[in-house]
DNA sequence: GTCTATAGGTCGATAGAC
DNA sequence: GTCTATCGACCTATAGAC
């Protein structure tokens, strides 16, 4: 049961409930008794609920996302370029989805967090890297609606007959032809 | 100070810190406070914490986007009436900034509440209206993109040099030609 | 219509035993 | 590492006076 695993385990189920139920209706106590433990173990290997809920997106979401900031910063800022970022930032997505949901779903509750400004940061320098910055304002939008529209997809239509990784691919497609317009002005041609 | 606009000044205040702190960080303690009254008072006009919210969403959400709904349901599916019903949502978004705003940052939030329910049947009745069944998958999205991208813009690109309503218009434009491309099938042409 | 006062409960967090 | 026990703060909601 109570191996050396002890700190993941409640990452999981944190993170579990997190997206089920909501970052604040989920309390230490819910948590821990998911677990079969009491609240105080959990203090034992995490300082505070939102130190809980960083480490989560450090080891989830935050590191994906910088490797793939860390290699885009050194590329030429071509539409091949572009169209790169975001099939990698897909599979940051996919990679994490449960986490991604949590976050979309609950800005609110982590906008006075850590975790709500480093996210922003990070999508941000994403969308930084795929707009052009004197670009007309229907292109910037165009760009920030590419991003939107990954992150968006994997939690609507969710009862649709398609499979996720079908809708993922299909998102893709949507935002790569959205910067892909942005990035040579008109998609009518 | 006290005249038969209470309810309104109620529901005003309490969006204001909605909005702005996220619905459960927002106590009733706090919204009272805000207009000089006890909580007590607050009880007389809403019988609970729920009913207030969903009779700001009443207000400010349904009653506009009913009538959109009732208004399309009669207009011939062509992609003209799809482009004026984006056209006309832009409207209602416009129209109640603040609330739109706040249920997107509260989705988690609002889940088990029966507006989160509510807003959901409209969006997705808004979704049906704009959409063709049987489309490929990928049209399927790019017409969720175009409802999403309505939404997210007035959210994101906050510290931007560009007025509300230029985005507002940007954002509508890009929405509508993801229908337009969902509409007669592929964009490139 | 608004007040005071409080019931009844949950929360995050800590101290200290084992 | 995990436990029991508890603290103080805050919450929604209600009862009843004015």
């Amino acid at each position: 049961m109570s191996r050396g695993n002890t700190r993941q385990r409640i990452q999981d189920v944190a993170l579990e409930l997190f997206a089920d139920r909501g970052y604040e209706k989920t309390s230490l106590r819910e948590i821990a008794e998911q677990l079969g433990v009491t609240k105080a173990a959990l203090y034992y290997h995490f300082k505070t609920k939102e130190d809980l809920v960083a480490s989560i997106f450090d080891d989830y979401a935050a590191r994906p996302t910088d490797e793939l900031i860390d290699w885009a910063s050194d590329q030429p800022t071509s539409l091949e370029t572009k169209l790169e970022i975001l099939r990698r930032y897909s599979e940051c997505l996919s990679g994490a989805e449960p986490l991604f949901r949590f976050m979309h779903e609950n800005q609110a509750a982590l906008r006075d967090l850590s975790i709500g400004e480093r996210m922003k940061d990070r999508v941000l320098t994403l969308l930084d890297l795929i707009r052009e910055e004197d670009a007309p304002l229907t292109d910037q939008v165009r760009c920030s609606s590419a991003l939107f529209t990954m992150h968006s997809t994997m939690f609507t239509m969710r009862d649709t007959p398609f499979a996720n990784d079908e809708k993922r691919q299909a998102a893709l497609e949507v935002a790569q032809e959205l910067v892909a317009a942005a990035h040579h002005g008109d998609p009518e041609g």
